[in-house]
DNA sequence: GCCATACCTGACATCTCCTGTCAGGTATGG
DNA sequence: CCATACCTGACAGGAGATGTCAGGTATGGC
C-alpha cells in the first residue's frame, strides 16, 4: 500500500506545484501521520521534497526536479537548441520566457545530451534580415501577436501604397520574413497579407473569429509569396547584352530574377546575346532595374519602355553635358566670386 | 523498504530505458521474485511498464512515458515552440531529430500547456530568405556543420571573389543570414567569415583544435557585419536630388543605405535638394546603384564617378539615339525583306 | 532442435514494517 | 490571538513483505 502511495504523492507533487499533508491524507485515505512518514521516507530516497509551515504552507518539489526528459536521442537534444529565434521571441515580447524556458529544458536534459543541446545552441545562428537589411520592431507587433494567439478581431489603420485604409481583420497568423513581420489576416472571408510596420493603429477587439478549418500558415505564405513576386515583375523586357553585361545582370540580379531570366545561347556579331528579363509593372520600376546596367545593355521590347529609357538616358546625357559646357565656360572667363 | 525500492526501479527504467529483473534485483539486494512483485505493483499503480521474454529481454516504460516535463509556464512553453527551424534543420540533416524531438516536448508537456505551445507553433512562421531571395542548399553544409559540432579541422577548397584558395579552417560556427549560409572559420590565429555556397570541396580531418576562449559566435557576426557592410560602402556620392528623386531613393535603397544617407534641408531654385549617399567601392557598383534613380539625380562628387556617370550616360544616350536614326531610316524607305 | 537467458506464478514459512491515535511543539500570515 | 500547517515520539495492533523452491512459457542465436 505504501509504496504505490509514495509514487503518487510524488506524481501530484509534480503535477500540482505546492500540496497540504490533510490534502494528500484525504486523497489517499491515510491519516495525516501517515503521510508525514511518507514524506520522510520520499526525501530519504532522494526526492528533493521541500515543506513550508504555515498558513500557505504545505510540500512541494525542488524547481528543477519536477522537469525530467529522458527519452531523446543525441540529434533531438541538439535539434531542440538549433531552435530558438532570441530576434523574434524579444520581438514578440517572448525573450524572457523563452530564455528561462530553454533553461529548464536544458536542466532536464540527462548531461550527456546536455552538452550536445549546449554545443548547438552555441554554435549555430540566426541573423534574420538580410545584408544591409535591418530587422523590424513593428509599434504594433505585440498587440497584433495577443489577439493571434487569443484568437480575437482586431481594427486596424493600414497604411497601403495606395491610400490609408480601416480594416476589420481576423488575424491568423505572423510571418518573419527576411526580418519583416507580416499578418496573415481574414477579411470579407478571405486571407490577405499585411505587413506589420505598416499598421498605423490597432485596437484589439474582444469579438473571437472561427478560424478557417484547415488553416496552414506555412502553405498560405509560400502560395501568397509566390503570387506576390510574380505580381511584382508582370512584364518581361527583350534586352541585348554586352558579354560584361551579362555578367552585370546576373552579380545585380536577385535570385526569383535569375532563376527567370531567358539568356539566349547565341550572340549576335559584336558578341551581343539577347536575354528576355522579368521587369517590374511600372516603367519607372522596369527602367530602374536595367538603368543598373548602364551601356551595357540595351533594351528592345516593349516598345514603351525602350521609348522610357531612351528618354531618360537622353535626359541624363543632357544634364551632365550642359554642366560640362557650363564649366567649360567658367574656366575660360574670369573666377566665379565666392559668396 | 519496498517503497523506496520501487521509486528506485522507476528512476532506473526512466534513465535506461530496458533492465532485467535480475539486474535490478543486484542493484536493489533483493531477490528476482520481489522485482517481480515489485513491477506487478508498479503496474498496478499505473505505471506503463512493459516486459519482454528472452534472450534480450527486460523491463522497460512506455515510451513517451520516460519524458515528463512539468515547472513551464504557459509563456515559456509557448515560447519553446515559436523556435522551430524546418527550413534549417532540414539543410542541417536535422529535419527528422527535430521533429521527432518537437513531439516528444509536446507529449511532455501538461495538456493545458500543449494547447498553448500548438497555438504558438502553428500561428507563428519563419521564412529567412528576403523578397525574391531564395534559400540555399550548398553541397558541403552538412559536411561543415558536423566538423562545427565535433570541433575538428577542415580543409576547403573556396572561391573568393578575386580566386579559388585552399584552406585550412577551424570551423567555430555556422550563421545563417538572409536565407544564406556562413561560415565562421578561424585560420592563422584570425576569425574569417566564409560564404558556404561558395565552398568547392571540403574535406573533414580528424585533428581537433582548441576553440578560442569566449569565443561568441552572435557577438563576432554583430561584429563582422558591421565591418562587412560599411566595406561595401566605403565612400560617399555627393548627389543632387529632384523631388521625385528624393522619393526614389527613399524607395529604392536599402535600410542600411537610408540609415546613412545624409539629405540636406535647403532646396535649390529648381526644388533640387543634395544628398550625401554611401556607395559602393568601385565604380561601377557605385554608378549602377545611382543609375537606377535616373534623370531625377544628379551626381556632383566625386569627380571620378561624375565623370564615370557622363560617360555612361552618353554611351546609353547615343545607343539609343542610333537604334531611333536607324529605324527613322528604315521606314521612310521600302519595306525590309523578311527572311 | 538445443541452449542460454529472461519473464512468470503459486505455495509456504518466517519476519518486518505499516498504520492510526494521542499529545504536545514550532512556524507563519491575517 | 487565531487558524492553519508542519513536526515528533510513544504505543498497541495489524498487515504485508521477503526468500526459497519448483515448474511453466517465451525468445533469439547457433
Amino acid at each position: 500500500m505504501r509504496a504505490s502511495r509514495m509514487l503518487s504523492i510524488l506524481t501530484t507533487l509534480q503535477a500540482r506545484g505546492r500540496v497540504t499533508a490533510p490534502a494528500l491524507a484525504e486523497a489517499c485515505e491515510v491519516s495525516v501521520r501517515t503521510i508525514y512518514r511518507d514524506i520522510d521516507a520520499l526525501a530519504a530516497s532522494g526526492v528533493p521534497v521541500y515543506a513550508d509551515r504555515g498558513a500557505e504552507g504545505g510540500y512541494r518539489l525542488l524547481d528543477g526536479y519536477r522537469v525530467r526528459l529522458n527519452g531523446l536521442s543525441q540529434s533531438e537534444a541538439g535539434a531542440l537548441f538549433l531552435a530558438g529565434l532570441p530576434g523574434p521571441a524579444a520581438a514578440l515580447g517572448l525573450d524572457a520566457a523563452m530564455i528561462a524556458a530553454q533553461n529548464k529544458l536544458m536542466a532536464a536534459l540527462p548531461e550527456n545530451l546536455r552538452e550536445d543541446a549546449g554545443r548547438m545552441q552555441e554554435r549555430f545562428h540566426l541573423d534574420a534580415p538580410g545584408w544591409f537589411g535591418e530587422a523590424e520592431d513593428p509599434k504594433h507587433l505585440r498587440a497584433i501577436a495577443g489577439a493571434v494567439l487569443r484568437g480575437t478581431l482586431i481594427r486596424i489603420r493600414y497604411q497601403s501604397w495606395r491610400a490609408e485604409k480601416q480594416r476589420r481583420v481576423a488575424p491568423l497568423g505572423l510571418v518573419l520574413k527576411g526580418g519583416s513581420w507580416y499578418l496573415a489576416g481574414q477579411v470579407d472571408g478571405s486571407v490577405r497579407t499585411y505587413r506589420v510596420a505598416r499598421v498605423l493603429d490597432c485596437t484589439a477587439l474582444d469579438d473571437r473569429f472561427d478560424r478557417p478549418a484547415g488553416f496552414d500558415l506555412a502553405a498560405y505564405w509560400q502560395a501568397a509569396t509566390l503570387r506576390l513576386e510574380a505580381e511584382m515583375h508582370p512584364n518581361v523586357a527583350v534586352v541585348r547584352l554586352s558579354p560584361f553585361g551579362v555578367k552585370l545582370l546576373d552579380a545585380l540580379s536577385q535570385p526569383y530574377v535569375k532563376a527567370r531570366t531567358q539568356l539566349e545561347e547565341t550572340t549576335d556579331a559584336d558578341g551581343w546575346r539577347i536575354a528576355r528579363v522579368p521587369v517590374g509593372k511600372t516603367s519607372w520600376h522596369a527602367a530602374a532595374e536595367l538603368l543598373r546596367l548602364g551601356p551595357e545593355a540595351e533594351v528592345l521590347e516593349p516598345a514603351d519602355l525602350r521609348e522610357k529609357m531612351a528618354e531618360m538616358t537622353q535626359a541624363m546625357a543632357a544634364r551632365y553635358r550642359a554642366v560640362r559646357k557650363a564649366r567649360r565656360q567658367h574656366t575660360l572667363s574670369q573666377p566665379t566670386k565666392q559668396s
